[in-house]
Order: C-alpha cells, then sequence, then structure tokens
DNA sequence: CAGTGGTCTAGACCACGAC
DNA sequence: TCGTGGTCTAGACCACTGT
C-alpha cells in the first residue's frame, strides 16, 4: 500500500490505515515490533512528524503500545476478565488463574467526599482505608480503595450494595501501577455496601484497566 | 504561569497544565473560548507545534474540544445520566429532561454473531432490528440496536435481564451520531432479556457516550 | 477577507535500551 | 556505541468560519 498524495485523506491517516491493515490482516502479529519510524518514514516517503502522528493514531486506538528506546509493538488482544454480577469471590471462580492480593497501604484517613457521602460520614470524619491492588497471572488488574466507617467492623452483615461505574483517563501513576499504556481509559466502579437497616458498611473505589474487563450485571424484571 | 526551559517536564505539557488550571480554577469557563494557537505561542514562547500538542492532551481528557476555522473551547462538564439498574422508563425519570426516540432503520437482517449467540439463533437465523437514537434536552445520548426473533412478538414476559459491560473507541461514525468528540471511548452494554423459562426475548447492543453518563447497578447480597 | 485550526516538512538535540 | 522513540523549532500551505 502506498500513500496518495493527490487523497483528501491525510498523509499520516493514510500510514496508519496501512499499520493498521497490516495487524489486521496478521502480517504483524501480536507481541511483534512494528517497523521502526525511521523505516517507515523511509518505507512510506513522508516526514517522521507524519509517521510519529500515524502511531499516535494508533496508540490511542489500543492497537500498538511503544517504548522509548525499544520500539512500537503490537498489542495483545484483551485477555477479558469479567466482573460481577455475584460476589467478589465468585467473580474470580470464572477465571481459570488464581488472583493474588497486595496490601499497599491500611490507615485512618479523611475520606474523598464521594467516599464521604456515600458512608453517611459526619464532615471531617474519618474512615479506614485498605488501598490493595489485584493481580492476575502476575499483572496487575485492579487498584481497590476499601474505606470502612471506624465504628462498625464488629458485626458485618452486608444485604445489598451498589455499583456506580463511570470512566475516566488514568494519570500517569495509576496508568503505571495498572499497566496501562496510552489512550486506555480507567472503569471506576464506586461499589457501597449496605446492611438491612441502609446502612452504609463499606464504599470502594475500585479502578480497572478498560480495555482488559467485561462488567457483567443481572437485574430481576420484577 | 511561565514555562521553565530547565525543567524536565517537557514544554508540552507545562502548557498543558497551565491551561488545565485555567479550567480548574475558573479564570476559563466551560464554553468559552481558548486563546488562539497563535496566542499561545506568543504567550509562552513555544512554537505552535507544542501548542497543538498541548492542546491534543487536553483534549484527550475530555477537557476542550476544538472546532476548525472557530476555536478550541472548554467543555461542558458532564451532565450526568444515571442508567439502570431498573427499567429503561424508570431510568430517565432520574432526569428532568424528556427524553426523544428517533427511530432509524427497522428491517430484519442477519445479527453479529454475538447478538445471535444471546439470542440462541441457529446459523443464518434472522431477527428484527429496530435501530433507534436516543436524544436528551436535543443531544444525542443513546444509539441502540435492539433485536428481536422473529417467533416470539406476541406474549413478551420478561423475568430477568443480563448487562455486560465494555469499552471501545467509537468509529468515526458512531463519533459523529452521538456527538463525541476526539479521545472519548464508547461504553458498550450488551443487554439481554429473558423471561422465565430462560428463553432470550430481546438482545440490545447499546452505545453510550463514555463522559456523560453513570451506570448504576443494585445488587442484592442473597 | 482575516483569523482560526489542520497538515506537512526538514532538521535538530535529547533520553532510553541493548549490545 | 548505535538505534530507538521523545521533544522542539520555524516555516509553509491548506481548509474552514465568520464578516
Amino acid at each position: 500500500m502506498e500513500i496518495d498524495r493527490a487523497s483528501d485523506r491525510p498523509v499520516y491517516k493514510q500510514v496508519a490505515d496501512a499499520l493498521r491493515e497490516s495487524i489486521r490482516n496478521g502480517q504483524l502479529r501480536a507481541g511483534e515490533p512494528l517497523p521502526s519510524e525511521t523505516q517507515l518514514t523511509a518505507r512510506y516517503g513522508v516526514s517522521r512528524n507524519s509517521v510519529r502522528t500515524a502511531m499516535g493514531l494508533l496508540r490511542v486506538e489500543g492497537l500498538v503500545t511503544t517504548q522509548h528506546g525499544r520500539g512500537s509493538f503490537v498489542r495483545q488482544r484483551r485477555p477479558l476478565q469479567r466482573l460481577g454480577p455475584s460476589s467478589n469471590a465468585k467473580r474470580l471462580q470464572t477465571q481459570d488463574e488464581k488472583p493474588d492480593q497486595q496490601l499497599l497501604r491500611a490507615e485512618v484517613v479523611h475520606p474523598p467526599q464521594e467516599v464521604a457521602d456515600r458512608l453517611g460520614l459526619r464532615p471531617a470524619e474519618r474512615a479506614l482505608l485498605r488501598r490493595s491492588l489485584l493481580l492476575l497471572g502476575g499483572a496487575a488488574t485492579q487498584l481497590a480503595d476499601r474505606y470502612f466507617p471506624l465504628d462498625v467492623t464488629e458485626t458485618w452483615q452486608p444485604e445489598r450494595w451498589l455499583e456506580e461505574v463511570t470512566l475516566r483517563m488514568p494519570s500517569p501513576g495509576e496508568a503505571r501501577q495498572l499497566g496501562i499504556s496510552g489512550g486506555v481509559p480507567l472503569v471506576r466502579v464506586l461499589r457501597t455496601l449496605y446492611d438491612d437497616t441502609g446502612r452504609a458498611l463499606e464504599a470502594s473505589d475500585l479502578l480497572l484497566a478498560g480495555d482488559r474487563h467485561v462488567l457483567v450485571y443481572e437485574i430481576p424484571a420484577h
């Protein structure tokens, strides 16, 4: 495939098209390196900036990852992980791999406003935070901040919970911890556990790599 | 805020930082135009390319939108729309605006494999497709493909449904229809309705702009 | 028309990774 | 050391929007 300078389609998009097609039809396989930017510059007769813009497109589309000093590589396709609708324990049984949990922090803190709202805390009231990283097959898969009211750690009888699902882009630190490459959004799940009196027992802030998960929910029609 | 040429932080990120801060602290309000690229070039003493790279960052973060020939503007903050955990009708009552539905297509088609699987169709068996666009306050908010088995449109007693939530980047056409600007992912909800015998009555493929929705699910602990 | 963003180039220097 | 990607510049021309 060659670049058509007369075309309305910008050069950098044509380069991206060509690379995308090479990936789609298997000429470039998952994990393999793409030609270097210098090689692509020569191959298509365009400036390096145009090649880089094209590569940026593919990065944002999640097709390639780029490593400084090494090169760009075709990404592995999504190793889908299912979340919900049932308990944490049950969720992970759907995977073959055994999960591994790494406790990163455990301390009493002033929770963020969103968490305080959901726990029904008074202003300036603190909560216990447990931050942990969930690993699956050695790869980080979930960053979890679990907050517990300080006065409720005795009896513990959750009756239902609420999950609020939103998206956002990761901060550089979050991207590093979860092994996310450029352009991949986070799925953020704000989960609140309630007992049968409607009291909040726990609020969790879960961050998942957006390209590696399916969230499954079952809902009765009643 | 000025650019520190001695800093390790790249110039374009410093420009993005400065603009981000102006938006955060309210100097630049939602809907307002940012300074033009030429003005920013002069203001910070950097090349136009660096300004454009910075602006690209903010676009991907969803903070600004850019219009060719007009300028870049601070985006309106998310007009949060809640989806689930109950029925379609109930969901929209949480909004003030009255929803409007536009039927785009209604015909018998060969459904995509994912849909056929969920409806339990035999190979090459067809289904009724209804594609519609949901508008809220004049703005497109949801693109829905609903598929119905051809032999089940008489009695209709849904008992529960399943929602499978994933993310992906929109195609250019989807972005246009939903009014999505660059870098914003889609939330895709694959929803399957079942009756009390476990038979699938409907499978829907719902596409929502990722920056404008919260999905809410309530789950019993049983 | 003038002003805006969109594309493209050629060249420079730096930072990282592997040998 | 060499090849890779990361950053930055200065300048050019085009396409779109408004007057």
